[in-house]
DNA sequence: GATTGTGAATTAATTCACAGCC
DNA sequence: GGCTGTGAATTAATTCACAATC
């Protein structure tokens, strides 16, 4: 199976793949897609490999073709439905980006513990009480959440979530969450991009003063 | 130097040591770490012989000593600002996010171009108009950036404020930026990331099953 | 002549496994 | 006995390099 790095990758190849009028440009070559997602050419063709999609020499890629093999691999026959979890700034944020941005995935169902916003449809998402999920995530066929609660309430919202259903989620809390192995969890922790951002930075700058004559 | 997944799990070990009440627990084992951190004992140890820290058998590593270590290698001498360029949803929920939390890192200064926002303090930060980007960050002495502007406008917006001194930066748009190769950017992009979520929640279910007799 | 597909080589990251130590 | 520090081994990821192809 296709390692995370790779799936990152056709992430973004799909995505820059949306930038051609495939009317004007039928084929595409592994080195354009290499310079504007930041890899190397080879990359690219391994990649393709993995998801047995073919080129041909001198023409490249098939725009659509590669569009079509892309959707098969990384997306479900079906379009899925995702949980939101906590509709502060950093949830309206979520909804309002992914609102009808993606053919297969969408945010479907948005809770909160807040009475002020449950009961309520918040940028085009209906919000319930938390209470609620145990009939709402079985119920809607929910698998997927995002997790944007406040950190204290982290770990026993994910354990309730998991118990109703969930089965892979996003974390954007800093907590370190324990749950099930079979649920498949991915951190994304903005104090650490900031420190490794901190760090790379002052890191390429003592490198330039290194390269001067 | 240090590999980004190594800095990536540094700054995680850190914020596991602010879990333990050093007079409690002078000393902390790498077994313990790695199972908070997930990532595996001789992981841990073979990070921290990175950054020169030694524990010691039977009584591990001091905790107190070791969160010194840790700050001493992630962190610049002195506090560093940050600019917030885009005062949206996800601006403010990182500005509510990161206030005051990081001893070394801050918010110092945020950006918009919508006239309802500027001069204002938002979330306790000052609002500048993004035309005055050219005076107030190199002012500041600011050299990093969170670009959480829409998507249109992220390549300008990103290619002015390197020219006005910014060198590393964290890039919330799904665009792809073409930049100077020595600005360090660190592409945050959700729709990857909920991409790969729902590819792998797929494929453990998929797992689960082959696994049964 | 330019590009793909891929075996081989290389480089990077992780884990093993055990000596040394308290 | 249980832990660290680390050389060696292993595994994973990337790049090289070139035959095959159009």
């Amino acid at each position: 199976m296709a390692s995370a790095r790779t799936i990152e990758r056709l992430s973004v190849y799909r995505r820059l793949l949306g930038d051609i009028d495939p009317k004007r440009r039928a084929g595409v070559y592994s080195h354009e897609l290499a310079i504007k997602a930041v890899a190397t050419a080879a990359q690219v063709r391994r990649d393709l490999m993995e998801i047995g999609f073919s080129g041909r020499p001198r023409t490249g890629y098939d725009v659509q073709g590669l569009a079509a093999a892309l959707a098969d691999y990384l997306d479900a026959p079906e379009s899925e439905g995702i949980a939101l979890v906590g509709v502060g700034d950093l949830g309206r944020a979520l909804l309002n980006y992914s609102s009808g941005r993606h053919p297969k995935l969408h945010i479907a169902v948005a809770f909160d513990n807040d009475t002020s916003k449950t009961g309520r449809v918040i940028c085009g998402c209906r919000c319930h009480h938390i209470r609620s999920s145990r009939r709402v995530i079985p119920k809607q066929g929910i698998r997927m959440a995002i997790l944007a609660v406040p950190a204290p309430a982290a770990q026993s919202v994910a354990t309730r979530i998991v118990d109703d259903g969930i089965m892979g989620l996003i974390n954007f809390t800093p907590v370190r969450l324990h749950l099930p192995p079979e649920v498949y969890v991915e951190n994304f922790d903005v104090t650490v991009s900031l420190e490794k951002m901190a760090f790379f930075t002052r890191q390429h700058a003592v490198d330039a003063d290194e390269d001067r004559p």
